[in-house]
DNA sequence: TTAGGGTTAG
């Protein structure tokens, strides 16, 4: 990330000796506001992750008649792609300073907008500019060949790929790459011999990240022998290939070989980096045993790796998963910044291990951290209930969920999932009426599923009329549930 | 300066 500086009164401050907040003050104490003054100040909100800041003090700038380097529209636009769907009002914003300034048909800009619209899933927006950049270079042609797979519309992807070769542009590495990442229902391109052969006749997949993609979209494809035989014939593998054949493994349940690939790769004196312990950490739950974890823990600690929130959610969850609760909490305590997800693991752990006053206790302190409980804290609450039959809790819970405007519980509406485990507490309970009133104010229709499960903790309570008459729900929503096809 | 390969709770 870019540094920024700002110099005031003969002092300099940079990203690295100051906050925002004093980058701020600094600036706003400026009585004329330089080009160079403004520019830092946008590097500073970028450095700090400041979409909408750094927005509004261009958009000043522009109304003020200075120019706009393409290089901040890219940083900006890199920004928007970062934050995915929810970030499309901004990436327009952006756009509309990009036509402002004049440099809608700029190239290397005009890429980056395709690949961001991409991202905040606008395929049209990513059209209109792709259609809009007159000097189309490969990565024009890349970046919206991504968009279309990215997005899951195949087809278009294909076809564009033949397109870009009818105007004479050649696909280089990316292209293929791009092609590759297939959504795992969709391996047809795989076993396409065309697709073969001009993989291995471009001589492409000798670069290691292409061999590293196919490798991916064999295993996601469902063919682990296939994506074996590529990673096997790699000349120079590196991080993320040894990483994608760890995870291929542990997608097929394979963990003792998952396992043998990461000694296998410390063995050869490959370095693992966050997303290989995020990996391997996570075959160690699988697992369950507490020595491999435990083995796994001290690679964690000489490889000097930085446990940030995501290391720690993953040893949490896999001496959780071990059955050292103990242990998890101790790293739990330790997590200078908790996100939500390394509650929701706390609170699952406790769950499964029945600390059903824990998870309570856990879920308190959560809302007193300023967070807003999710629906996976949800569902790991209302478990924790069932399994404890801590049935007014979890009824208090979800009620409240649905009547609270206060705010505590937004984006936590329950859903079917978490009726599911409200009709689980009460069978286990053995109250079936409260399950009757529960299904009755149901703002939705119950599942097959749900209704299962009723059958299943009620089935010593229910009379025969009672038995019957939710075996007909079952079979009208899923027969497959009770064995009919 | 632009496109692209690995991870994510229940």
């Amino acid at each position: 990330m870019r540094a920024f500086c700002l110099c005031y009164r003969g002092i300099t401050i940079s990203s690295q000796s100051c906050s925002l907040e004093e980058a701020q003050g600094v600036f706003n104490a400026l009585l004329a506001r330089s080009m160079v003054a403004a520019k830092a100040m946008v590097a500073a909100y970028i450095h700090y992750g400041c979409l909408s800041d750094a927005l509004q003090l261009l958009i000043r700038m522009q109304n003020e008649g200075r120019s706009i380097e393409s290089t901040n529209f890219i940083q900006l636009l890199d920004m928007c792609r970062s934050q995915g769907a929810s970030a499309l009002p901004e990436a327009r914003k952006v756009h509309s300073l990009i036509k402002s300034s004049g440099l809608t048909r700029n190239t290397v800009v005009g890429n980056s907008l395709i690949s961001t619209y991409g991202k905040c899933q606008s395929l049209a927006d990513a059209q209109q500019v792709f259609d809009e950049i007159l000097d189309k270079d490969v990565v024009t042609w890349n970046a919206m060949i991504a968009v279309y797979i990215e997005n899951d519309y195949w087809n278009e992807g294909v076809k564009t790929f033949y397109q870009m070769q009818q105007v004479a542009i050649f696909p280089n590495e990316v292209t293929f790459i791009c092609l590759l990442d297939l959504n795992s229902n969709r391996t047809e391109l795989l076993y396409t011999p065309w697709f073969q052969i001009v993989l291995w006749h471009s001589g492409f997949c000798s670069e290691t990240a292409l061999a590293t993609a196919l490798v991916n979209a064999y295993s996601k494809g469902g063919s682990l022998a296939s994506a074996c035989n590529i990673f096997d014939i790699m000349q120079d593998p590196n991080v993320i290939s040894w990483t994608t054949m760890i995870s291929s493994y542990s997608s097929f349940s394979q963990d003792i070989e998952a396992l043998q690939i990461f000694k296998q790769m410390l063995q050869q004196g490959g370095l693992p980096d966050t997303v290989t312990f995020m990996t391997i950490l996570n075959v160690g739950a699988s697992l369950g045993s507490i020595l491999e974890g435990k083995i796994l823990h001290v690679y964690v600690k000489l490889c000097h790796v930085e446990v940030e929130c995501s290391i720690a959610n993953g040893l949490i969850n896999m001496y959780g998963k071990c059955g050292f609760v103990d242990v998890a909490l101790d790293i739990f305590n330790r997590v200078s910044s908790c996100s939500l997800e390394t509650w929701n693991i706390m609170i699952g752990i406790h769950a499964q291990h029945g600390g059903a006053a824990e998870a309570h206790y856990l879920l308190w302190c959560l809302r007193q951290a300023g967070l807003v409980p999710d629906k996976i804290t949800l569902v790991n609450y209302l478990s924790a209930c069932s399994h404890a039959g801590y049935v007014e809790a979890a009824l208090d819970y979800v009620l409240s969920s649905c009547t609270d405007t206060c705010d505590i519980h937004q984006g936590a509406m329950p859903t079917l999932q978490h009726y599911d485990c409200i009709v689980d507490v009460l069978g286990r309970a053995g109250q079936l009426d409260r399950i009757q009133c529960v299904i009755s104010t149901l703002p939705f229709q119950l599942s097959g599923l749900s209704w299962m499960t009723v059958l299943s903790v009620c089935r010593d309570l229910l009379t025969e009329g009672q038995a019957e008459f939710i075996a007909k729900h079952v079979l009208e929503l899923d027969p497959l549930l009770l064995g009919f096809s």
